[in-house]
DNA sequence: AAATTTGTACAGAATAAACTGTACGTAAAT
DNA sequence: ATTTACGTACAGTTTATTCTGTACAAATTT
């Protein structure tokens, strides 16, 4: 009868980790995150990789990439000499703040270039004449709009 | 001096079709939309596959996919037997609303799902003497919560 | 009716992403 | 000082995604 409780974990974790794969996770990331937020403990990459049955390799970039979004914490205790990890709370903060500035990086790369190539555009003397320069004038700036209403959009 | 022009274009599609990515478009579903877009021409999937090089199945099913998200239409001309197929415009209404919908039909599963397992655990006996069972309880309603929550900043 | 053209299903190839195992540097323990 | 334990780099394997080629049904032309 134990079993039924591991079951309905396992199909939790399942469920919430489809859900922040969607904020740009590994599906391993998920389910690491996952797993250390349904349990509250802190646990060190030895467990990680036993409880979910992966590789310690494998939990050892998970978790730093979780570590990097700012998504789980190192945990220091005094003596143990291992790496200590636990699932922040807060998921909506957490995981929106994460998400945000994902797209707020992407979408600036792009606009840097996109600005860049338009510049280029008005110092070339090839495009002067050319007929279809109005066209992907026109059609550039509506793309850098875009850009930028997205990034609007995040920055909310 | 003509390849200036079209080396420019390349570029200008490479980069949109990155932040469109983003948007959940497989690469190339994202380099078919930019390219319609910034030739605000229509075109058959022949002329499409001549265009990017790519096989014609391949424009078969990223032009089917791009319709149904409503970023592209078909045209319609008398006479002309091939389908004809072009971009939509106004970009942002375009795209937010096809990512919305995508977020939310996913979160409304998860959501159907979660509450599905809160049900199972109120049934059960297995749970009713675990010394588990209120933080589990705990941890799934903030899950459900977080769901509501990100089902609510879609909806906005 | 026969022949041609067009779009797509489907199986398989190519590419990309995710994951693992070994091997090693660093730090703590003996 | 030597040994043991720990985390991670890196190369390689596995798995998933994306893309292609062949084949075929439906529609149009001859």
């Amino acid at each position: 009868m134990e079993w039924e409780m591991e079951n309905t974990t396992k199909k939790i974790i399942a469920e919430f980790a489809e859900t922040i794969e969607m904020f740009g996770l590994t599906p391993l990331e998920a389910r690491l995150f996952a797993y250390l937020y349904l349990t509250e403990k802190t646990m060190t990459l030895d467990e990680m990789s036993e409880a979910l049955g992966k590789s310690k390799t494998s939990m050892s970039t998970s978790i730093r990439s979780l570590a990097e979004h700012n998504l789980v914490s190192r945990v220091w205790i005094k003596g143990v000499r291992k790496d200590l990890y636990q699932a922040n709370d807060q998921l909506y903060k957490l995981f929106t703040s994460s998400y945000k500035n994902k797209w707020l990086e992407a979408v600036e790369h792009r606009q840097l270039a996109l600005t860049e190539i338009k510049e280029q555009i008005y110092r070339s003397n090839t495009f002067k004449n050319s007929p279809e320069l109005p066209v992907i004038n026109k059609k550039l700036d509506e793309i850098i709009t875009f850009h930028q209403q997205v990034d609007q959009f995040f920055r909310k």
